[in-house]
DNA sequence: CTGTCAATACGAAAGTGTTCGTAGGAGATT
DNA sequence: AATCTCCTACGAACACTTTCGTATTGACAG
């Protein structure tokens, strides 16, 4: 007798980029409906891509749907920091062989960062002390982006 | 009358997965050929495999092939730190909004970097000064890279 | 009840990435 | 020359991503 190897839960992969576009959305507007993220795309033409999209996202369980009420509001699934975790430690390994150092060089020449984000890198590294420790890191808060 | 718009030089396409992991046997052997790429990752039996990827990577320009001799040997096309800061660049703004101090922030959650890579990132943000130039960023080697 | 509007569900098409089987050529060995 | 081996070239198959056309359903006004 030979058993079928069942895939229980999907190892999340990571999102794609037209799903990490839809994140976005979702992580500054909050739980929206379809139409809704099409409008904020700009593409209130294409609404049956973006409906699409999130039918698969929500089989991969990237967002949440709420079907309570006709119109199904979706919400993603993981926050914005975990899924930057999740795409940095993808990218550390795929490109750097796990160097933070590097990638953080990298970070600053590729962005040029302003003297601000310089000096708030400066306080969270002095934070950080000698060991890193995640809760501490999750906890604080980025102000500005740009 | 109308003209067809011919792109004369792909825009540079950031590498796939397959591409990079095959770059990284470049960057770390140097110049090589299919059967060495294939021997080093361990899959011997997809030569062809490589072969493939080898020869579309050459399209892409992303490796260099001297067909001088009989077996061609492959180089990468690009350095090692250009194609890193092409895919910090694309996921700073894919999901990082720009903000570099916000993905230096995971990368440092995600890596647990060692006192001594903390040790050497506050250096290099001490020499950086306020302003970041990408050329003294480029002279600079890091040493070990795990 | 019936028509209309808006929303979901579904599937096909097109593009890209990855794997692999097969063909054919060049050089070495017998 | 005939054969064997290693190499490149090529195309087909498969999976995944994105886009879009069409069908279906539910709510509601008339």
């Amino acid at each position: 007798m030979s058993y079928i190897i069942r895939r229980v839960k999907a190892p999340r992969r990571k999102p794609t980029d037209a799903e990490l576009a839809i994140l976005r959305v979702l992580w500054t507007r909050g739980p929206s409906t379809v139409r809704q993220i099409a409008a904020v795309m700009g593409r209130e033409s294409g609404y049956t891509t973006f409906l699409k999209l999130l039918q698969i996202m929500t089989e991969k369980r990237l967002v949440v749907r709420d079907e309570s009420a006709r119109t199904h509001v979706y919400e993603a699934a993981y926050t914005q920091d975990q899924t930057q975790r999740q795409l940095v430690t993808d990218l550390l390994e795929r490109a750097f062989d796990g160097s933070a150092a590097q990638l953080v060089l990298q970070a600053l020449a590729a962005a040029r960062s302003s003297p601000e984000e310089l000096a708030e890198i400066r306080k969270l590294l002095r934070g950080a002390g000698d060991s890193v420790k995640n809760d501490d890191i999750d906890a604080r808060k980025t102000g500005g982006s740009r």
